[in-house]
DNA sequence: TATTGTTATACTCTATAACTATA
DNA sequence: TATAGTTATAGAGTATAACAATA
């Protein structure tokens, strides 16, 4: 299959020169790769990468408002309404009154919710386990700490460790 | 402003537990923050980022047919049309029928399409530049080969996994 | 029969504005 | 007045099936 190899060889030279001098493509693609195994592993658990974020949230020792998640995921607090009505529709998660703020409502999961969440994130870890297994753990660690500064920009209140080169 | 800054490392708090052991997280915010910078800057330029990749690959010195453009920036053929559609419609790019094969059609980039796709990379260029700041060249050099194997699994060169689900 | 391009459709995700109740 | 949550809606992106022309 000459003819087969010649094809992949020609798309992956159109592929290459699309790459070239462009981080940001190399960014997208390696993260609709990542969303893929990861949203495979979360739809055993009927769940998908939000209503799994909010889950998370909920499960957290200091449980967070909706305007919280809104804001830690980036989300509209309009969108967070629809993720919230879900996962309390399935009773994975609770809103309380806030004692504070009578106009605020706290997740909180439920035991149940917090089962879910006990095994999907173990599922969710052996798929990006899997998905990250090309990179050594020394690698996993290092692109890590070169995504962070970029994922979390600006005005962000932690120390971005300055990094050695290897 | 005390209770702003207690705020905010709750909310950093929050994210961070989130991220940890989560690196797939990481890579999505990354990828959100640099759609942002360069689609931003290819709105001057009538483009978005899909209709933008369509044209760097018809100005490609061997000018890619609809199948090969779907296979490479894995999209479905049919969107593919629509993006063509418009782009043809703006003059920018043309359908070519293919010499070897009356089924496939070569798009190519009109004068006016490598006009517009020169200054669009001049800009994205520039808006990636600004985006990838935080980091040195070395580390941003560092990143690209990390991501790489990420973005393009070595085990098969040009992989067309739609949603792979049971 | 298989493939390229096309059309149509439906479903998800995202963005926005307007409303309520509290502050 | 300003903010948290809610509702509603429109747009963009995505997935899928079916079809015509060609292989």
């Amino acid at each position: 299959m000459i003819e087969e190899n010649e094809a992949d060889a020609r798309r992956q030279r159109l592929a290459d020169d699309l790459v070239d001098g462009h981080a940001g493509f190399l960014l997208a693609r390696a993260n609709v790769a990542s969303l893929a195994a990861t949203t495979a592993a979360l739809r055993a658990h009927g769940l998908k990468t939000r209503s799994y974020s909010v889950l998370a949230l909920a499960c957290h020792e200091s449980p967070p408002s909706q305007k919280e998640v809104a804001d830690v995921l980036r989300l509209d607090p309009s969108q967070v309404v629809v993720v919230v009505d879900d996962l309390q529709g399935r009773g994975l998660v609770e809103r309380l009154p806030d004692s504070r703020d009578g106009r605020s409502k706290v997740l909180v999961a439920t035991s149940r919710g917090r089962d879910v969440y006990a095994h999907a994130r173990h599922d969710v870890s052996r798929a990006e386990n899997a998905f990250f297994t090309i990179l050594t753990d020394a690698q996993r660690a290092r692109l890590n700490q070169l995504l962070r500064p970029l994922a979390f920009p600006a005005n962000d209140p932690t120390p971005i460790e300055k990094d050695q080169q290897p």
